[in-house]
Parts: C-alpha cells; sequence; structure tokens
DNA sequence: GTCTATAAAGGGATAGAC
DNA sequence: GTCTATCCCTTTATAGAC
C-alpha cells in the first residue's frame, strides 16, 4: 500500500546520518513522554550534538514532531498493510487477521503512537487525521472488502453492510484491550491469549451473521 | 453509586467560592488545552485573581490538575450510574442502556476527559486507574449484570460469559465513534443516529446469542 | 553543519504587605 | 485570603565563530 507521505520536507538534504540520528531519538523521547514534556535539551542530551544542530535540520519544534509522528505511523501503516488475506477461507482469514491486528493494536508502538496522537489531535489536526485514514480505517476498509468478497453463503455467512461488519468485528477485537492499555498500561496480550480470544470473537461474529430460517428477507442490520 | 473520592483534601477550606471559580475555570482549561499547555497564567486571565490566590487553595499544578480530573470525572460517573434498568425487558433495556451509553461516550465533556486521562496517563497512573474503574469498568459491569438477569431463555437468549458478551456489546456500539471522535475530531451523533445505530447493534448482538437447533452443547464464547 | 553562548519569553512557585 | 512583585528555572530559538 501507499507509504505515508512527507507532511513538508524541509529545508536541508531530506536524509542524512545526522538527521536520521536525530528523528530516532526523537521518536523515543516523543513516544515516551509526550510532546509537551519533550524539550530540544532533553533530546541532545540522548542524541548528542547541540540545540543548533537539531535547528538545522527542523525547522522548529512543531515540525519535528510531526516528523516524528510520520515516521511511526510509517511503521504502524507498513504492518497492517502487510496482512496478506489471498487465498484465505472465511474462517480462517478472519482468524488470520484477527490475531495480526490484535498484536498490532496492542503492541507497546502502537500504544504509545495513539496515545501521542490522542494527546494532540487538537493543536495538530493533521496528524488526527493523517492516523485515522492509515491506521483504523485501512484495517476497516481491507476487513470490509475481505467480508465482502465471502458474502456469498460460505459457512451461511451473508453480510449486506460490510463496512458496518468490518466496524464490529474490528471492536469486539480490539476495543477493551486497547482502552484497558491506554489507560492502566495493562501488558500486552500473549500469543496465546490473543489466539484464544480470536477465536472467541470469530466464532461470535460468524454466529452473528449465520443464515436462519427464521430471518428476515432483508437480513441486514441497517446502520447510520 | 458511590462518588469519586476526593485524592487528597488540600490545606484550606475544602470548599469556597473563590476555590469553586478557580476549579471551574481550571476544568474547562485543561480540558481545552490539556495539561501541558495550560499554565496558572492563562487560568486567572479567565478566573480573575492572582497567582497566589490560585497557590492557596491548591497546593501545586499537579494537585490542581488531579481535582480537575475528579470533578469531571465525578460528572460523568454520575451520569452513567443514573441509567436505571430496572423492568426493562431484554431488548428495550438494551436499547435503553445503549442509547445512554452512546451519547455519553460521544459526549464532548467526556471526549475531552477521555483525551486527557489517556494523554497524562503516564504521568499520573492513578488518573488512568481512576478513570477506568468509574468509567468503562462501572459500564461493562452493569451491563454484564443486566445480561445475566436476562440469561433465561427469553427471547431465545442465553449467555455464559456475561462479562465477555457486555465487553462486545459496548464494544461494538462505542468503539468506532469514540475513535473517530478522538482522532478526527467528528461531531457527535444525533438523537436519532443513536436511535437507528443502537437498533443496529442490539438486534446483532441478539442474533447472535441467539439459541439454535446446531448449536454445540456448550454454547459459549470462551474467552481470556 | 556543527559548535558555544545567549537572547527573549514564559513557566511554576513564593515573600511579604495588607 | 488576596494582592503585587519577584525569584529562579526551563523553554524555544538564534547569532556568530569555526
Amino acid at each position: 500500500m501507499q507509504q505515508i507521505q512527507a507532511i513538508k520536507p524541509t529545508g536541508p538534504a531530506k536524509t542524512s546520518a545526522k538527521r536520521d540520528a536525530i528523528l530516532e531519538a526523537a521518536v523515543e523521547l516523543f513516544l515516551e513522554v509526550g510532546y509537551g514534556a519533550a524539550s530540544i535539551n532533553t533530546l541532545i542530551a540522548h542524541v548528542g550534538g547541540s540545540k543548533a544542530t537539531v535547528y538545522a535540520h527542523f525547522e522548529n519544534k512543531e515540525r519535528l514532531f510531526e516528523a516524528v509522528v510520520d515516521e511511526v505511523l510509517s511503521e504502524v501503516s507498513t504492518a497492517m498493510s502487510g496482512i496478506d488475506l489471498a487465498g484465505f477461507g472465511l474462517r480462517d482469514g478472519l482468524q488470520y487477521v484477527g490475531e495480526h491486528l490484535l498484536h498490532l493494536v496492542t503492541s507497546k508502538r502502537h500504544i504509545d503512537l495513539a496515545r501521542l496522537v490522542i494527546a494532540e489531535a487538537q493543536r495538530f489536526p493533521e496528524i488526527g487525521r493523517i492516523y485515522y485514514d492509515h491506521g483504523p480505517a485501512l484495517a476497516y476498509k481491507g476487513l470490509s472488502v475481505f467480508l465482502l468478497e465471502h458474502s456469498n453463503g460460505e459457512g451461511s455467512f451473508r453480510v449486506t453492510d460490510e463496512d458496518t461488519a468490518a466496524a464490529w468485528f474490528a471492536s469486539m477485537l480490539i476495543h477493551r484491550s486497547f482502552l484497558e492499555r491506554l489507560c492502566i498500561g495493562t501488558e500486552p496480550p500473549s500469543s496465546r491469549q490473543i489466539e484464544v480470544k480470536v477465536e472467541a470473537v470469530v466464532t461470535a461474529f460468524l454466529d452473528m451473521y449465520r443464515l436462519r430460517a427464521t430471518m428476515k428477507s432483508e437480513g441486514g442490520y441497517p446502520c447510520d
């Protein structure tokens, strides 16, 4: 899928060893303490060099912040779009994508990114938009396409509003773990826990859309 | 339900007109710009008075922040615990609680609180814990009890893991709207939109747990 | 590009008069 | 309790030497 485009390439060369080092350190710092509590002084204490060097590569703190979010979002988004569902059956595909999704969403990297984005979405509206489009919305879309492709009675499964169905599946899977991790810093679930949790959600989800004799002819769940 | 207890009542009288005015202004300011960007100077520009007066009522900025979160959380939590499901049937009760829940969660007051809590949950771990326990966990628990009470075949409904069921119901209902509103500042849904959305979720949720002839004898969705 | 040194502004917090 | 004035520290950002 498409790479996240940089918001605005700043003055000097777009790539340099020092610039990369600064950016990398800035990623760690911002993810750990947030925008407001991260100072340029603290940054150079980690990466070495001087403030002037930082400002030679990044116009100001806001631009540096945008570069940081771009960088991390690119990582997460790449991981998400790397999930290939071609060739999977309905149930196996849901299990596969579900495990990857839950793992990714609860990863430290993503939780820190989400916290940062949510915290600063008011001050930097573009950040929130870009995160949502290249994160959650991308996942919903991939799921939605997969569901539609298998909405042919396979395993008695049929769906009319695939966008809503995709959001429901992802929400059942993610919401609680995501919020717990954001608020009380719960540890990420183990691979085994993820597997079990996804199995339960997949089964319940498929039951929800299983065709029944008593079903209304429409069969969909109108939403919005 | 129980009121949120103050984290630590500071030196002077716990209540005074000036203190209330300061706290009220602080609530608005912190909710709007966050902890880091809110300065005492900005605060007194809104409420009047001097810095020294602020520090006469609150030990420091951190304590003021804790008082602010306490205050808003108390509002939200009170609204949530005010939902009384006694006398409702299964479907009507879910519709009722769902509408209230979605309305409350997407309200500006709650979104601003959630943003603030998520942003500062690392620096102030207690804040995150208190929010989660008196917000989401409280909602899950209420739902869970209601589901268990109606898990008797009413409307062909039976549930074995009521905690998971409650979390799934709330997640399907809330997750997408909540995240959208946090990240891209979507407007809160109208009463009509809420009504329609809840109807769809309630129907899907009840279908998910509807007893079937082909059902496995266990019938539950093991989780965790 | 990279450094040292410093500017200019704003932050939290307090002393002391009333 | 409330004010004025101020302390002390950190912040972002830049000037100027190399």
